[in-house]
DNA sequence: CTGCACGCTCAAGTCGACTTGAGCGCAACA
DNA sequence: TGTTGCGCTCAAGTCGACTTGAGCGTGCAG
């Protein structure tokens, strides 16, 4: 059962993405259709099913492509374990990448309704801990003559 | 105090970045160094900081630069909230984007230690999983015909 | 006075991820 | 018998965010 197939402007239809974009994906190997009937995709569950992983991964460049193939393709030749270290890559990425975008969501937030005119001038808040971010920076600057006894 | 100024070779190198970027944002009007003396700049502590706070939002990609500089440049001309309406679209992005984040993470992390040998193609939790997300999809395909009593 | 390090400008190149355009085939419908 | 709609390929274009390269100026150490 569910061995429907559909064609590619279905699929673009109801996944939300242009037919260009699946045609691309074809390309690069990303994705290929489930068959052809006379040079013309035709897509099945299976496929249906990869491509939400894909954009599940891929979604807004959380993933690169290059990655997401080698995470989904994962065809282990049996001698590289390539697939799990660009899994536990990608995690550490996006691990780290969440955090970024925590800070810059207090950032914004603190923006947002800080009673200061121009939060971004004015606000001490927001002044001090850059500050402290700049002076961090800049004491890489001047390595302290380490004084030996 | 604190009025010291910095080279931009020496900017670039306490805040990790290259000084093609730096001569970049002031191109763009971004990061406009303190002033120059003979047409070399110099960044002073408020450059800084407001290059920290670009580094904070723009860091890989989370916000645009041009949305950057709109957040950050905040001359309001006293007559559009443009500023403001870019803050608010910017937190909304950031938020769907912590929730794809996690969803992506939570993914990867079950394909890191899936028993199964082959989690993406074997794996029923997954198969189920990314299953009912190509059910949805394919619901908005055949409308139902609206039974009208 | 000659290098060298560092700075500058302006134009062009790069990279990832697509998109667009030209030109074509094929099936169904008026 | 068009012509309309959908599909195809292959090459080229686009966009954001930089990077690279050519060519030049400036200050100072040997």
């Amino acid at each position: 059962m569910t061995d429907e197939r559909y064609s590619i402007s279905q699929v673009a239809r109801c996944f939300g993405m242009p037919v260009s974009t699946l045609r691309y994906y074809d390309d690069l190997g990303l994705l290929p259709a489930a068959e052809r009937r006379g040079n013309v995709r035709y897509y099945g569950h299976e496929q249906l099913r990869r491509l939400a992983l894909i954009q599940r991964l891929h979604h807004r460049g959380l993933v690169s492509l290059a990655d997401t193939a080698t995470l989904i393709t994962e065809d282990p030749p049996a001698d590289q374990p390539s697939g799990r270290q660009v899994l536990i890559a990608s995690i550490e990425t996006i691990r780290t990448r969440i955090h970024d975008l925590h800070l810059a969501q207090q950032l914004l937030e603190h923006l947002l309704t800080c009673p200061t005119a121009d939060p971004v001038r004015e606000c001490t808040h927001l002044r001090t801990e850059l500050g402290e971010v700049v002076d961090h920076a800049l004491a890489a600057l001047r390595p302290p003559p380490p004084s030996r006894p």
